[in-house]
DNA sequence: AGGCATTCTTTCCGACATGGAAAGCAACGA
DNA sequence: TCGTTGCTTTCCATGTCGGAAAGAATGCCT
C-alpha cells in the first residue's frame, strides 16, 4: 500500500534542504525567516540552499511587499511535493519502515 | 511514544552508509560481498564507508577463513544500532513521520 | 618455494558540495 | 539622500566522494 513509489532524491536528501522540505510539505506556505529560523542556518545558507531546490522545480519563492516590508515566503511546487513524498517513502524503504 | 531519542547523526546520513546501516539493522550479520552486491557499489568504496561507520563504533568487522576463503562479515554494533535507530526516528520527525 | 586467485584495503586524485564572512542589491521610510 | 531591512551573490577554505590502481593477506596448486 506505498502511496508513491519510492525514489531517492539527491537533492532533497542533504540535511538542511531535507528540513527546509520537511517543513513545508506540513503548510502551504511559510517565511525565508521563518525558514531561516526554524532550521537554525543563516540567511546566505539557506538563499543557496532554496536555489537548489527553486532550480530542480521544488519551491516556489513568492516576494510580496507586506506591511511594507520585503517578505519571500516558500512553498513546495506539486512537483516538489511529489519528489518529497518519493524520497521519504524511499527512506522508509531503506531504514526498513 | 517515541521508543528512542531522535537524534541526526552525520555518519549515518550519507546515501551509502544509510543503505549499510539500513541492512544490517535487518540482520544479525551479513558478508562483505553481500553488502556490497546488494548496495551496488564497489569494493574500495564499501571499504571506505565501513571504515567511519567502524571508527565511529557502530559496525564490527569479523574476519574468518570459511570454505577456505576470506569472509569479512559485518553487524551493526549495540551502539551502532542505537545511533541508527535515534537518526530513523530523527529522519521520521523532520518528514512529518 | 613460487606463482596465482581471491578479498578486501589503502593511496592518489580530480570533482564537487558546503558553510561562514562579507560585499551587493533592491525597496522603503525618514 | 541616507540608513535599514531582507535577502543574494561572491569568495574562499575545507571536506567529502567515488573511481582507478596499487597493496596486502591468505590459501591453493604444482
Amino acid at each position: 500500500m506505498t502511496a508513491v513509489a519510492p525514489r531517492f532524491d539527491a537533492v532533497i536528501h542533504p540535511p538542511p534542504r531535507l528540513q527546509v522540505c520537511g517543513l513545508l510539505a506540513a503548510v502551504d506556505t511559510m517565511d525565508f525567516a521563518a525558514v531561516r529560523d526554524t532550521v537554525g542556518i543563516s540567511d546566505s545558507v539557506l538563499s543557496k540552499h532554496v536555489k537548489q531546490l527553486e532550480e530542480a522545480g521544488y519551491v516556489r519563492v513568492h516576494k510580496v511587499t507586506r506591511a511594507s516590508r520585503l517578505r519571500t515566503s516558500l512553498a513546495l511546487t506539486r512537483h516538489g511535493r511529489a519528489a518529497f513524498d518519493a524520497h521519504v517513502a524511499e527512506l522508509r524503504r531503506i531504514t526498513g519502515g
